[in-house]
DNA sequence: AACTGTCCCTGCAAGC
DNA sequence: TGCTTGCAGGGACAGT
């Protein structure tokens, strides 16, 4: 599922091929994925701009416009970017089709419907896209400071596992990293944030930077649904160097002792080793 | 503050 | 074979 490396990997390829061309024409067809405004509000924002930057916050994608508007898009759980030469047989849960002067199309692909396109005004952020407005801190985009992030974990008590996933504390880390980042640190997905001393807390800083950066470089993690591939419809190869994440029943490839346990809490599940996660 | 559960949605796999 | 059920999960939200 894309999260921060998948998206970074995305931005990459927008930001070499789709960033200083113009969107000559736009077609949105299922609504929902334009569900924050409106189809005629993205076309109307769309149609005629070129794309001056491609960034990225966390899991959003931000492209600012040469009319000063910027394009958000959020992936979810199934989005997808696409660059297809025009006229290009359209895959289904094509939602949106920008045509662009080159001679390209970008294709926004969703099967689920949860991913979304908006064009919005930055100096409205905060009433458009509020979660943009108030996401945490980019552990790779921006300055992630050591000291910062232990004041973090000092202020709480909640479990490692479900501050790392919350956006508005760090932006970009999904169940699979945070899986990954937890075993990689050595640390136990509940242990309370407050009980870290200051070499956990260092172990856990540098595995949120060494794991993230290490699946950028591998292009992402692309699992058995193939549902990531990046915008040339390639797909990642980290999910090879996954330790955790999926092998519930195996046995610990890091320690060899433990056996991989998989956890159920909010839905979601959590993978790791009880013998070397303490 | 912090937890749980629900919803949105589709595709796929397992089970009968 | 063909159905049903469950599961995957990002993030907002409601309820406790």
């Amino acid at each position: 599922m894309p999260e921060l490396p998948e998206v970074e990997t995305v931005r990459r390829g927008l930001d070499a091929r789709l960033v200083g061309r113009r969107i000559d024409r736009v077609e949105v067809g299922r609504e929902r994925v334009v569900r924050r405004t409106s189809r005629d509000e993205l076309i109307a924002g769309l149609t005629g701009t070129t794309v001056t930057a491609a960034g990225r916050r966390g899991k959003y994608l931000l492209l600012p416009l040469d009319s000063g508007d910027e394009m958000m898009i959020h992936l979810r759980m199934s989005g997808q970017v696409l660059l297809v030469p025009a006229g290009a047989e359209r895959l289904p849960h094509t939602h949106v089709v920008m045509h662009l002067d080159d001679g390209n199309e970008a294709w926004f692909v969703d099967p689920r419907t949860f991913g979304e396109v908006v064009v919005f005004d930055p100096e409205r952020v905060g009433e458009v896209l509020p979660e943009v407005a108030r996401l945490g801190v980019d552990p790779i985009a921006e300055r992630f400071e050591l000291r910062e992030f232990r004041r973090i974990l000092r202020s709480t008590r909640r479990a490692l596992k479900p501050l790392l996933l919350d956006q508005h504390v760090i932006a970009g880390i999904g169940n699979i990293y945070a899986d990954e980042i937890l075993h990689r640190a050595r640390l136990r997905p509940d242990r309370p944030a407050n009980s870290l001393d200051a070499r956990a807390s260092r172990r856990l800083h540098d595995a949120i930077g060494s794991v993230l950066r290490e699946a950028i470089a591998a292009g992402g993690s692309t699992l058995s649904d193939a549902q990531y591939v990046d915008l040339m419809g390639d797909g990642g190869s980290y999910q090879d160097d996954h330790r955790v994440y999926g092998r519930a029943g195996e046995r610990c490839l890091t320690c060899g002792r433990g056996w991989i346990r998989r956890t159920v809490s909010g839905g979601r599940s959590t993978h790791f080793c009880p013998v070397c996660q303490r």
